[in-house]
DNA sequence: GGAATAGTGTCTGTGAGACAGTATAGG
DNA sequence: CCTATACTGTCTCACAGACACTATTCC
């Protein structure tokens, strides 16, 4: 950054996608869209779009978010993943994408925004071993690092909230565990863990009410920004 | 992404910028350079320059890399940190940023490259702390998020062998957890723990010689990516 | 031998995993 | 009553931290 005048620089267009995930029928699922215009036209894609020239990063994630999910960022958690500038990673021009992470609680249905022909849910394992669809660009490596980032987080930090309703119980964030990793937990043993551990759950005093058994008391995320000790899955998993 | 002509977008130019950290006189150590053209001329800085038109984001970080430090990236880890991109952020344009995080075993004096007026190793602690000098741009905030991923994957990972020359001692690899996190650790239980972690290190049957006091085991590290169990700092160091 | 550093053994507390047992709801 | 789910207690093993002790070098 010494020297030179940018101007003098070919330029590039600067893009985000967003890897937007969240459980849906007891499975981690992916937001994607069909793209309607040429490159890779009618391919399924992570969402995303061009930064504005006066737009942060973050401000232009949660700006893609809110126009395919019709969600504030205020509800989602979002988080930059990674940066992708590979020559020749899109055949127009020079296009570098910075990937976000967002995660959410069980959403309805995906809110079709104005750039996107169609936006829907799928499942991240069928995606990820590639059954169904490639993605375009390339995007398949950006959703394996962001499943990646989400799995890894959930170890150590209350990251597993993000993904469910407020409040919610100890056998939902359980769920949000299990179904995330792939592996089961025990009830029990996860539950003494999730409330013995410092600030990880704030109790709000309420039970839920109408379900089968006895009611579950109701928490909320709790002030801590890292789980200790962390919430650790096995070896090599 | 979708729906856009991406050469109707104003472009930006897009940088690599350097976190490299190695540790000098038991201090951990970032390079800086005296930038020698507006803007910010004269102050401090983290390295960096333009990625060229047909050049990926991750060979652009080893160019500079190697222009600055005269180091091969094979001998050095160089990870991607985190992108940058705030409007004016740079006063000449847009120029969105992607920082990598370098980390080397001690390195005599630093190369300075041919974009650079010079180059100094800086204790990154008096950096972080603004005591002598601010940097330009935002590169204080890059640091410090170097840094902190720094001491975060040396809890995981086996990522402590990359400030250590090769091959090397378990002291000179708890010197490096004592002199990153800032702590001291129990030399008899680190050496038990290191050792007995998986993966961690490969044994190279050779030991110092010429030392002080009994000789020391060398080792390299080991094929492991992912420290089980990890290295775990205190709860709210 | 003494100093210095490397490495091992042992004890104790804490936490994870396994799982019995209790509590409170609906049917 | 039975079933289902929430939650607690107890046992055992593994590991972290504290620290005595042994091993091997240089002086």
């Amino acid at each position: 950054m010494q020297g030179y005048d940018p101007r003098a620089y070919p330029p590039a267009a600067v893009t985000v996608d967003l890897v937007v995930l969240t459980i849906r029928e007891d499975r981690l699922a992916v937001l994607l869209v069909r793209r309607a215009e040429p490159p890779f036209q009618g391919r399924i894609a992570l969402p995303g779009g061009f930064v504005r020239p006066d737009e942060g990063l973050g401000p232009a994630a949660a700006r893609e978010l809110a126009e395919e999910t019709g969600l504030a960022a205020d509800s989602v958690h979002l988080e930059q993943l990674a940066s992708y500038g590979d020559p020749g990673r899109d055949p127009r021009m020079r296009v570098v994408t910075v990937a976000y992470l967002a995660l959410a609680p069980g959403l309805p249905r995906p809110h079709a925004g104005t750039d996107a022909a169609e936006a829907s849910w799928a499942p991240a394992e069928d995606i990820l071993a590639g059954r169904h669809t490639r993605l375009a660009f390339d995007h398949h490596q950006i959703l394996t690092d962001g499943v990646e980032r989400a799995r890894a987080k959930l170890e150590y930090t209350p990251l597993a909230a993000a993904f469910c309703p407020r409040p919610f119980t100890i056998a939902q964030l359980r769920r949000v565990y299990e179904t995330v990793w792939g592996t089961t937990l025990d009830p029990r043993n996860f539950h003494r863990k999730a409330t013995r551990t410092p600030g990880f759950l704030s109790p709000t005093g309420s039970a839920t009410i109408g379900d089968r058994g006895r009611p579950a008391q109701l928490y909320r995320q709790g002030p801590a920004a890292l789980l200790y000790p962390p919430m650790l899955r096995g070896a090599a998993d």
